[in-house]
RNA sequence: GGACAGGUGGCCGAGUGGUUAAAGGCAGCAGACUGUAAAUCUGCCCGGGUUUCCGUACGCUGGUUCGAAUCCAGCCCUGUCCA
């Protein structure tokens, strides 16, 4: 199994696609498996900059687009997919190249996550209808060891911390002494970071926000926004959504929220270099040249002679 | 030409005599990260010195004062209005 990872509109689809077609090319087949947290979201083609079919060159792609808006998909199931997704590709002989920017959910594939059962969806929503002051508070009570090594302001891990004390009696510290279903240990992986230069990444991502801009994605986000969903829903959080929001209500222009997409694209590309700098293992390959066709091409090939040599 | 308003650190924007290197926000940089992760949070953010040290700083010049971003004078510039 391939996977590259890397940053916003550092170039990893086109790689992705250069390897799996490289792979036909020796007789192999190969699927791109999406590792994007937003990507997945059916509302959000043009948002999440979801391949298009000319871009998926006619390689088969898995885990893009297949979630509604309106569901909560996360780690777990995200990964619980892939390893569907992965194992029948073992089964029918393709290589699977994983692609995506999400460190989390990589890591839930690959080395587990703390099997905490489904929260009571009543404990939930109290628990996030508090302000954050509070819920800390509360959890200072129950779970006074995570409330000690959280910051008190961290709104999604205070509550996080909180719901799983109330709703399965263990406290999150108890729960993460073990860890499940990472298939790690099951599978030969051929791991990729891109660390492009920043100012390369910068200057892509604003360029793909406007590009976005001219291609439909105000009347993407008016559509989805039209279905009143959850605010607080990933897919209604995802890039452009709050920003043309705040646009389509009046309060700022489109060329207002233009750039502050752009600048939160920015700073998610910033988080994504912190998390791939660091997070993954040591000695996986990382490559922090900005990519032309030229060294696509040659990555594509360094990867596939290491997939079929093993 | 005249009348007002105003010129603060990369940007926005507080601050009207000392405790102000100067609130706050934004942008930027660095970091964290086990089920909302395109999320959430932490630190740094004038220059140098890697603990409360030095230098420089609030349009410019000069003045008042023990002491000024804050008061006075002149000048320059910007916006609005009257000509």
């Amino acid at each position: 199994m391939a996977l590259i990872a890397g940053p916003t509109a550092s170039g990893k689809s086109a790689l992705a696609v250069a390897l799996a077609k490289s792979l036909c090319g020796t007789g192999t087949g190969a699927l791109v498996v999406n590792a994007d947290a937003s990507q997945v979201y059916a509302d959000l083609r043009i948002l999440s900059a979801r391949p298009t079919d000319d871009e998926m060159e006619g390689v088969p792609h898995r885990l893009f687009g297949h979630i509604d808006a309106a569901e909560a998909h996360n780690a777990a199931r995200w990964s619980d997919e892939a390893r569907g997704v992965i194992a029948e590709a073992r089964i029918t002989g393709q290589v699977p190249v994983l692609v995506g920017g999400t460190g989390l959910y990589l890591r839930t594939l690959l080395y587990g996550i703390a099997p905490v059962p489904e929260i009571d969806p009543a404990i939930r929503a109290a628990v996030r209808a508090l302000p954050v002051p509070e819920a800390h508070a509360e959890l200072a009570k129950a779970d006074p060891d995570a409330a000690a090594r959280l910051a008190p302001a961290d709104a999604t891990r205070v509550a996080r911390a909180l719901e799983v004390v109330r709703s399965t009696g263990r406290t999150l510290g108890q729960w993460q002494q073990q860890r499940e279903g990472g298939i790690a240990d099951d599978i030969a992986l051929t791991p990729l970071i891109l660390l492009p230069p920043r100012d390369w990444l910068r200057d892509r991502c604003d360029r793909r926000l406007a590009r976005m801009f001219d291609q439909g994605a105000v009347e993407e986000a008016e559509t989805l926004l039209a279905r009143r969903l959850d605010p607080d829903l990933s897919a209604m959080r995802a890039i452009g959504v709050p920003q043309i929001a705040s646009h389509l209500r009046g309060e700022i222009d489109r060329k207002e929220a233009l750039e502050r997409a752009q600048a939160a694209t920015r700073q998610y590309a910033k988080r994504q270099f912190t998390w791939f700098r660091h997070q993954p293992p040591a000695d996986w390959l990382r490559h922090e040249e900005s990519l032309n066709n030229d060294s696509v091409g040659n990555l594509a090939i360094i990867l596939r002679d290491k997939l079929l040599t093993g």
